[in-house]
DNA sequence: AGTATCCTGGAA
DNA sequence: TTCCAGGATACT
């Protein structure tokens, strides 16, 4: 589920929600969710969070002593700040706090949790993702750049985290039909000019999604647990066999790298 | 560069 | 009952 307009969207929820809350206690209740599991969450007890931060689909809370928690919501990870209530299935971390409580959600169990020293999280991070889409990093010369050295598949490379960190499959067919690039084109064919729009459209389709707080097209909930509002604006992703809303055209739905891809055969090429 | 794999559950 | 799903990785 959450690609980067999801995640930025709860990282700016939980700014809000827990950045000086003190740990209290952390509960592991599905042990494989912690990814590289040194002894200890209960080290993390006592500690308050100092800020929350996000790089690509990661999310991560920084706390006192230069300690960080990393997540990685997979599919159909949510990770909620609430008070106190029945804890709904399938939550695998619970972090109880001076004020409320953050859970990690996750019923396909593809999420991860890391923890380390800062650094280390964010070395690790660096070490696996490309440049943030929305920073300046990201310029339409770097993208073509990518692009050219490339025969795969132009919707491959977008998911290529390495190549751009934080386009998921939502997002990636959108920002293709916006640009009018059709996903199957190799890489390294696309035009000056089509890189130009496909960055555009790469920085506008996550832009909004952000603004209409992430896409909740399965069970995606941001922090405050409220479904987000950007699948009312999809053009393609999930209308395979409905009409283009701007030439009429029925919308495909193909595979393409293992993944559902949606474009328009008409405006896209 | 494709595809099997980790999981659960809703839809076809 | 089979297929499919906002992801990533470990294989052929």
């Amino acid at each position: 589920m959450p690609e980067l307009p999801e995640v930025e969207t709860i990282r700016r929820q939980l700014v809000e929600k827990v950045v000086g809350a003190r740990i209290k206690k952390v509960e592991v209740r599905l042990a494989k969710v912690m990814k590289n599991s040194t002894s200890g969450t209960e080290l993390l007890e006592g500690k308050a969070i100092t800020g929350v931060f996000r790089r690509g689909k990661w999310l991560w809370l920084a706390l006192e002593g230069d300690w960080a928690l990393a997540f990685h919501l997979g599919m159909t990870g949510q990770l909620v700040w609430e008070g106190k209530g029945e804890l709904p299935p399938h939550t695998h971390l619970l972090i109880e706090l001076d004020r409320g409580r953050l859970r990690f959600t996750d019923f396909r169990q593809f999420g991860r949790v890391r923890l380390g020293k800062s650094k280390e999280i964010r070395d690790y991070l660096e070490e696996k993702l490309g440049p943030e889409p929305l920073s300046p990093i990201f310029s339409a010369s770097y993208l073509e750049n990518v692009l050219a050295k490339s025969r795969r598949p132009v919707k491959a490379l977008l998911l290529d985290q390495k190549a751009v960190a934080g386009l998921g499959n939502i997002y990636t067919d959108e920002a293709l039909f916006l640009a009018g690039i059709d996903p199957r084109r190799p890489a390294c064919t696309l035009a000056e000019d089509e890189v130009k729009k496909l960055h555009e459209a790469i920085q506008k389709v996550l832009a909004e999604g952000i603004a209409h707080r992430g896409t909740s097209i399965r069970n995606y909930v941001d922090a405050t647990g409220v479904a987000g509002e950007h699948g009312l604006f999809l053009h393609v992703y999930g209308r395979g066999g409905q009409p283009c809303l701007r030439c009429g055209t029925l919308i495909k739905k193909i595979k393409l790298c293992g993944r559902g891809t949606h474009f328009c055969p008409h405006c896209q090429r």
